[in-house]
DNA sequence: CTGGACGTTGGAGCGCGCTCCAACGCAAAC
DNA sequence: GTTTGCGTTGGAGCGCGCTCCAACGTCCAG
């Protein structure tokens, strides 16, 4: 049963694995998104597996919109350990609630999309024949909220 | 049979009932996003039913995260008429595939996330008990891509 | 010893999508 | 007449999330 060996990496290695720029992480380092990474004697940072799992955690929530401001408010909470367990929950609970309700209002929009692209096709078969053009004109209940109410996102 | 009364709106209703500012509808009108708006005789815009269509259109679009770079180019191809019907289909069709690719990845973390929620639970649960605290340690295995492969978005 | 690869820092700049502002016009209410 | 309300214009500014830059350090190959 070892440990996990401490083998570092460099910080083009982990800009390469996760897809972000060195210049990226150094900011995320910056603003505390992540905590100080250790360096090595010559100043050079050190990532190693722990950090690499947070950043993971953090491309999860990044990805899917979670602004920097909300997962700082996260990473803070984590540091501070202790207490702060069920606002982290929280926190998490808000958000995927907020993925719920994007993903029932993106797969609105496809039903819609191919309501509206099926009558492209229709045109567009049609237009094998004699062509006329008007796609835009032919659905009007389109489910945008210009019938009243307040912005959503 | 009548055809629907010329009322036109103010720039102010529209806002109203959209639930953008003047200043973006000014906004979308500056850029081409929106057709020039008619004008009364004291210049303020008058919006029609036909104006109110497609800034709804529009709107859905932006709300499921497509660019105004692209909202654009399908604005001028709808200007064009005619030939350009195939590829606003194709714009769409994109956009749409986007989506449904997108609604996957929401999907996927919603699902983590109701992991990482279980296990704040269980956490807290045991808490009315003897405390210790570490959430963030207990899944190693989540779905970002930091093992491996390019951005996605 | 020189060159090149790779890293460090602090700070400036950028693209996006608005948002705000000053200066002005017009029309009805007081 | 002047105040209030609603609109117009062109252009500046802003918050977000990076992205780029200059100046410099360290290390190793040729």
């Amino acid at each position: 049963m070892s440990v996990s060996p401490p083998r570092g990496m460099t910080i083009s290695q982990v800009a390469e694995r996760t897809g972000l720029s060195a210049d990226t992480l150094r900011y995320y380092e910056r603003i505390g998104l992540i905590d100080p990474v250790p360096r090595s004697m010559t100043g050079h940072r050190v990532y190693g597996e722990e950090q690499l799992e947070w950043l993971g955690f953090v491309l999860l929530l990044r990805d899917t919109d979670m602004s920097i401001q909300e997962m700082l408010l996260y990473a803070r909470l984590r540091r501070e350990g202790d207490g702060t367990a069920a606002r982290r929950r929280a926190l998490l609970a808000d958000h995927r609630a907020r993925l719920a309700e994007e993903i029932r209002r993106l797969e609105g929009t496809v039903r819609y999309l191919d309501q509206k692209i099926g009558i492209y096709d229709e045109m567009l078969e049609a237009e094998r024949g004699a062509g006329t053009d008007s796609a835009d004109a032919q659905i009007s209940a389109c489910p945008a909220r210009v019938s009243g109410g307040a912005r959503s996102r």
